[in-house]
Formats: C-alpha cells, sequence, structure tokens
DNA sequence: ATTGTCATGTGAGCACTGTAAACATACCGG
DNA sequence: CCGGTATGTTTACAGTGCTCACATGACAAT
C-alpha cells in the first residue's frame, strides 16, 4: 500500500515518492523543478504543495536525506575512529560522498537555510556532534570542539573546491590521495602505524 | 542621466552598470534575476543580452569581481605572509569576506562553474597561486601544494560552514577568534611570537 | 553633410517556473 | 449511508530566461 497499485487518484505514498523523484533527478543532474518532480512522480504540478509547502521545503527534505546518509556513510561498516588516519579516512569519505553526489551535497549546504525550526538543523548538528566526538576519541587531550572544527572545515573545504573544480580535476583514488595528504600536512600523522600525534591509546 | 550623460537610449557604460547593480542587488539580500538588474539599472528586460550571453554569464562576471576583491582583500595593505600567524590572519580575512558578502561569495563557489574557458577559471587560479605561495613562503621546507591546499580547504570550510550556520551564530570577533583557533589547532602555532612551528625564518 | 553599417537598446512572445484558489475524488469514522 | 478531511487536479497569475524582429543612434567612408 504504499507505493504499490492504488487506484490512480490517491497516490499512497506519495510523499516518499516525491523525494525519490527529486533525489534521483539531482543525482542525474536534471534540472530539479517542483514541476520536474511532479512530472517525474506522475502527478499533476501541483499535487506536491500539498507535502511540501514550497520549493525550500522539498529541498529541505532532500537535504535532511543527504545528512542522513553522509552519516550512515561515515559510521556504518567502521568502529568509531580511533586513530588519527581513521580521521583522514573519515574526511575521504566525506570528499567523496560530495564528489558522488554533488548536487545533494550543495542542497545540504550551498543554500540560505535560515535556521528555521528544521529537522534540517537537526540533523546537520546530528552531523557535527558526530565528527566532534570522533575527534574527542582520537585525542582525548585536545580541545576537543576547536580540533573538530578545524577538521570539519578542512574536509568541508575540500569537498567544496574540488567540487568546486578549484583544484586540477583527479580520478577518486587521486581525490582520496590528495584528502589523505592534506590531513598529513596538518596533523602530522605517523601513518604507518595508526597511532595519533599525542598519546592517544 | 546614469552613469555619464548619454542621451538616454544608449547608456554609455550598460555593462558596467549591470555589473554594479548585480553586486548591490547581491548584497542586498534581494532576489536576483536577469530582468531585476535590468530593471534596476534602468533597461528593458533583454538589454543585459547585449553584454552577457546569458545569466550564467553574468553571474561569472560578478565572480571575477569577488575574485578580485578578495585577493585585493588578502594583499592590500599587508606584507606577504612571513609567519604562521600571518597565514591565520589572511584566513580570518578569507572568512571575514565570505561573511560579509555571502551571496557573491556563494556565486564564487556555490556553483557549477563548469570550468568553460572563463576569466574565471582564471581568477580562482590566481587566488590559489596567491596562497600557494604565501603557504611557500611560511613554510619553505613544506610540501608546499599540499599544504596550500589544506589551508586553503580549513579557510575556506570555516568560511562556508559559517556562512550555512553550521556553527553557532557569532560576532564578526568571535568568529575571527574561532578561526585563529582553529588555525592554530592545526598548525600548533606558537602565537605569542610570530615564528613557525618547524623553522621558518 | 549623406549614407551605410554596426553595436546597442526595445518590444513582443515562448516555454517554463513557483504558487494560490477553487474544484474533484476517495478514504474513514459516525 | 453520510459527511468530513486528506489528497490530488485544474485553472490561473505573475515572474523568469531567452529569442527574434525591430528601432536607434554612433561612427566611418564617401
Amino acid at each position: 500500500m504504499s507505493t504499490s497499485g492504488k487506484s490512480g487518484y490517491h497516490h499512497g505514498d506519495l510523499r516518499a515518492a516525491l523525494l525519490e523523484a527529486a533525489v534521483q533527478m539531482l543525482e542525474q543532474g536534471e534540472p530539479f523543478s517542483m514541476r520536474a518532480v511532479a512530472r517525474r512522480a506522475g502527478v499533476s504540478p501541483t499535487a506536491p504543495y500539498r507535502h511540501f509547502a514550497d520549493r525550500e521545503a522539498l529541498e529541505s527534505a532532500v537535504a535532511v536525506e543527504g545528512f542522513h546518509d553522509l552519516k550512515a556513510a561515515l559510521t556504518e561498516g567502521r568502529d568509531a575512529p580511533s586513530s588519527a588516519t581513521d580521521l583522514a579516512e573519515n574526511a575521504v569519505t566525506y570528499v567523496s560522498f560530495a564528489l558522488s553526489r554533488p548536487a545533494v551535497f550543495r542542497l545540504m549546504f550551498g543554500n540560505e537555510c535560515d535556521d528555521t525550526n528544521d529537522q534540517r538543523v537537526q540533523a546537520a548538528a546530528e552531523l557535527h556532534e558526530l565528527l566532534a566526538g570522533a575527534v574527542g576519541n582520537v585525542f582525548p587531550d585536545a580541545d576537543a570542539p576547536t580540533l573538530g572544527t578545524a577538521l570539519w572545515s578542512l574536509a568541508h573545504g575540500l569537498a567544496f573546491l574540488h567540487l568546486d573544480g578549484k583544484f586540477a580535476a583527479a580520478s577518486p583514488e587521486e581525490v582520496a590521495a590528495r584528502v589523505r595528504s592534506a590531513f598529513d600536512a596538518v596533523l602530522a600523522i605517523p601513518r604507518i602505524a595508526g597511532g595519533a600525534t599525542g598519546d592517544a591509546d
């Protein structure tokens, strides 16, 4: 009864269908519009307004999904980072997410996003906490919030500058290498062993 | 009437007037459109197309101006950075530019910007060189390109995350302090003296 | 000065967008 | 069965990017 065969008039789960359509369009690089999403979902141009107040609301919903996906990518299938190297790998994941889903990433960050009481703000905050927590884990002696800010910013900047083609285009592997180098340069990681700089573990 | 006393039909320097109008609108947070810019410049809705192939071309022109302004902000009234602290101050300037002219900054970076043979690419490249050069200056022994990438990314990430409200809103001074802290954390700068970590100077 | 050419401005018009309002349909609880 | 409500449709309007045909006037050659 969700996406399956409803009678035709009532869709069943249009909201989800619209979200999916929106994400797909973004990832295929097709121009994103309320009407185009409606078309793709096979409904009338104004049907989406029953589920999203306006275009920005739809975008925010997509962004929230993106935040959850990113968080999943950062946590799924790996333990909490315990070394500086792990942090660098997290950054690799972060940048790779941005490059593989550029339009969504831009929606997540590149927007005005008034801090209206959104789920969006919360999703972003969760991500923030995750990252800060990881840093605190790896560098228990450091000023975790500050270092967390710095490393998140570093990863974020790498992501955006790559997205915008400010660095020479490169294969995913080369990009990953660049990210690792940047973290190396900044953290002076003894990358051979997993140990952190100061006295983690 | 407007810039110089042309007869009215032919404006005299419409291109510059359009650019100025565009920048002003962006900085006042007004919605930006080809037609709105034309209105503001007091010309017909399609006049801009004599000077800019399409909307993206206008945006690119604004972005180029932005790049030049940013470069100026980074170089004007100060010597080439000679210490890690100077680099941090450059980052403060960078972030402060982003926050004081958010719409322009977003145009400069937050866009697709196909690497078509633009002045835009060159303007960005100049900025890149400037930053890399500064880093090479301060850390002659380091892998300058890599460290340059890292520090630019760090500043850029700080700028964007502040822009997007991902960090608690704060006064310009607090933001500046946060930027300095981030650079401190990452460069382990002995900020009292101007000396760098290893052996600069 | 007259003329022709060309850059620059105007106007109407198309396809599209976001969004509001009025209407239609079908599910759901009495 | 019946009425309310959620959901979808139609219609409509203002605004957008952009094209094309036309108007205007600056300038060079005559």
